[in-house]
DNA sequence: TTTTGAGTTGTTCGA
DNA sequence: GTCGAACAACTCAAA
């Protein structure tokens, strides 16, 4: 019987352990091609952001690394994605490419265009539904229809026990005899245009390998304060896995499992297995409602008086608002690619609520800027936030930059690390430095409106304006049902 | 089909 | 300083 030799397509799924399509190729005994193709043209309006590319190159490394103690290793080619498997699989005599599907509208449809591709060159294709904790298709509601709300969505997960056990690495992967061409990280260009990223360096390292030791690192002195840590961005109280399992470097299983095996009387464990129920339960929304990347849920929200303003929306971008919690998250994001969870609430609900600019700007811009970007867990955060989603806020929840600040950075730790010109301000005014007596502001070095910004917006008055606003789409809607209304009855 | 209970993360105001 | 109420009804899930 001839000998079957299998490409194994990887996406975002760059690790050895718990990789269904990885293990089943090897499984099957013939040779197995690990390629990885670069076709951001194929990724439609979602390709990586550049902080995103930066990760993905290192992380690629990483996963060559990892391939190499198993005597394989990772082929690189750049090009279209279904021309680039057809010709790489005629080009090594591979019969079957395998792969792990994704959630996304933008993947699925490539996935699509792959399989067509190869079908008709007479290549067989088997996809794994292993980036999550659950098949994607297989939770709904007892009439079949998706969940919109997580508490539901929650109980549903809970009550399917655990997600099935993550597999371990293939023993062996076979090699082909004779190793096709592969371009090197380089000629990619992932990362050419960008200058060094000293912090992102310092901060992270991603791989497999950076995982698990991230992981550890938690699982030691973090699991059991993260209920409370958790929200305090001074503290180091996250996880720091987002990245990781964004391009499945772990995978959502095997986190599950580890961490429920670390507390096996949920008393710790909880808060954070729920956070990954939160992840799975996005994924499960842009699966159903795939136009949420970009469209409002709640469709009256469309109508939301929002502004276009490009001096504030750069405000924002580069942490310039006046308001320092806001500014020390949006600097935090460009030094390292990541906010922390409480401080992407709070920058969020500023740009949507006090400057009124549309939540797709900062799903944008966090798209572009995050290590960690995530289509599902960014397109529900945002529509969270913006009160248009699944599951989400209320439209009056609007936060308060300072109180917000000075409750979860009650000693300004993390503006002083992010806004450095602040750093010589007494505690109690490190969150409202426009408020300190002028003698608090000479002592402390400090020009506003020279060395650090005046606040761009009042809050007080911009929030009201903001629940006004909201106040104007309800009545459009309201008016919108009675003429449905009355050309229905009449 | 109808009914009932519930819904991530907040702020402000007034007692 | 602390506490409860108001914010605003509405949609969703499930019995």
């Amino acid at each position: 019987m001839e000998v079957q030799q299998t490409l194994v397509w990887l996406r975002r799924d760059l690790r050895v352990t718990d990789n269904p399509a990885l293990y089943m190729a090897a499984a099957r005994g013939g040779p197995v091609i690990p390629v990885y193709v670069w076709a951001p043209e194929d990724e439609g309006d979602w390709s990586p952001g550049s902080a995103a590319k930066w990760w993905l190159e290192r992380s690629l490394a990483a996963f060559d690394c990892s391939l190499r103690n198993l005597d394989s290793r990772l082929v690189l080619r750049r090009g279209q994605t279904a021309k680039t498997l057809c010709s790489l699989a005629k080009e090594t005599g591979a019969t079957s490419v395998f792969w792990q599907m994704g959630c996304e509208p933008n993947s699925l449809e490539l996935e699509r265009q792959v399989q067509t591709a190869l079908t008709e060159n007479g290549i067989a294709t088997e996809t794994f539904d292993s980036s999550g904790l659950f098949d994607i298709g297989g939770i709904a509601k007892d009439d079949g229809s998706p969940y919109k709300v997580f508490a539901a969505y929650w109980r549903k997960l809970q009550s399917l026990g655990n997600p099935i056990p993550p597999l371990q690495p293939p023993g062996c992967i076979r090699p082909p005899d004779l190793w096709p061409t592969s371009l090197t990280l380089e000629d990619l260009g992932l990362c050419k245009e960008e200058q060094a990223r000293p912090l992102f360096s310092a901060k992270w390292e991603p791989g497999e390998k950076g995982a698990l030791q991230t992981l550890t690192k938690f699982l030691d002195d973090g699991l059991k304060f993260y209920s409370y840590r958790r929200d305090r961005p001074d503290l180091s109280g996250t996880s720091l896995l987002s990245a990781h399992l964004n391009f499945g470097e772990i995978s959502a299983r095997m986190l599950w499992e580890i961490v429920s095996d670390h507390d096996r009387t949920g008393e710790y464990s909880g808060k954070f297995l729920t956070e990954l129920g939160w992840r799975e339960f996005a994924r499960h929304v842009l699966y159903h409602f795939p136009d949420t990347t970009t469209e409002p849920m709640r469709r009256e929200f469309s109508r939301f008086p929002w502004r276009s303003d490009l001096t504030d929306l750069e405000a924002w971008q580069f942490g310039r608002t006046g308001y320092p919690f806001v500014d020390a998250g949006m600097r935090q994001l460009l030094s390292v690619g990541w906010i922390h969870n409480r401080v992407r609430m709070v920058v969020a609900s500023f740009l949507i609520k006090d400057l009124m600019l549309p939540w797709q700007e900062g799903s944008r811009w966090f798209w572009e800027k995050l290590v960690d970007a995530d289509l599902a867990s960014n397109t529900m955060g945002w529509q969270w936030v913006a009160g248009s989603g699944a599951s989400s806020a209320p439209y009056f929840r609007i936060f308060n930059p300072v109180t917000q600040g000075e409750k979860f950075d009650p000693k300004g730790a993390y503006v002083r690390r992010w806004v450095p010109e602040l750093s010589g301000l007494p505690d109690v005014w490190v969150h409202k430095p426009w408020l300190a007596p002028r003698k608090t502001l000479e002592h402390a070095g400090l020009r506003l409106g020279t060395d650090y910004p005046e606040p761009i917006v009042d809050h007080a008055s911009s929030r009201l304006a903001a629940l006004s606003g909201f106040q104007a789409i309800k009545k459009d809607l309201n008016s919108e049902d009675e003429s449905t209304r009355g050309i229905a009855s009449g």
